[in-house]
DNA sequence: ATGCACCCTGTAGCAACTACAGGGTCAAGT
DNA sequence: ACTTGACCCTGTAGTTGCTACAGGGTGCAT
């Protein structure tokens, strides 16, 4: 299949794709006469591994750690399980900021009243960190 | 005051000081006789107004239209208060992304049984989204 | 006069793409 | 036979928001 199929069967563009074999997360396909890539089903396969890690919010350098532990199937399923493991943990934590973010900036904008700039609470709210309840 | 001084003052560093002036978010301050920058306490307070603003996520060019803003004071508020509230309904879209994420990964996660990796649930996982119960 | 902390400019790097510019290839329609 | 259009190629530069040098100058204490 061609770079064109392959962008349309996984939901990757293309430039990425391109991108993704730059960097050594895909190997480089055959090509054709005309000097076009031409994948195989186990490309798909890879790709969709990285498209499905990368939509988990994994970094292009976990999903390599994890490509290479799916390469070698003797090795020790720990560390996978300690990569997925520490990414739960980060998104947890992102989870956490960003719901005291999102407290005080309810807060913040729940002062609105209309009016000018001058006299704007969301500006002066801003503008001052003594106007907040929670750290962020 | 000099950079440094503001920086400790304000918790930004020296560099990312002189790359907001570069980016106009920061007047350009006065000079001493060695060409070092002076700071006045005007600049530390737009300085703490663009940290405080980052520190709740807004990005820079919508820091550069709150301070618009806050230069006019003859101007109408609702333009902030359009900014907070795109601002937080980002914030919330991004929660609820990232919980699902997260309910995705404590799934995956808790697959793991051990083992060697040609076995491994969380790679297999990864490899299908079929495995997964929730869009993301 | 010599060390040291501080300041300056300018440029390059990071992540993870995305967007060209400037070209080649190929099949279908006229 | 020729042209149109969709597709492909390489290589480079842009994005966001910083951060990290390299290679120099300044200012104060010892």
């Amino acid at each position: 299949m061609k770079i064109g199929e392959l962008s349309r069967a996984t939901g990757i563009n293309i430039e990425t794709i391109r991108y993704y074999e730059r960097i050594g997360l895909l190997p480089e396909p055959d090509r054709t006469a005309a000097n076009y890539r031409s994948y195989g089903d186990p490309h798909r396969a890879r790709l969709t591994f990285v498209r499905h890690s990368r939509d988990l919010g994994f970094a292009i350098e976990e999903i390599r750690s994890l490509l290479d532990l799916s390469d070698d199937p003797a090795r020790d399923c720990s560390e996978a399980d300690r990569i997925a493991s520490r990414h739960l943990a980060q998104v947890e934590e992102k989870i956490a900021q960003l719901t005291l973010l999102r407290d005080e900036l309810t807060r913040i904008v729940g002062r609105c009243r209309g009016g000018v700039a001058a006299d704007c609470r969301v500006i002066e709210a801003l503008g001052d960190h003594r106007h907040c309840e929670s750290a962020h």
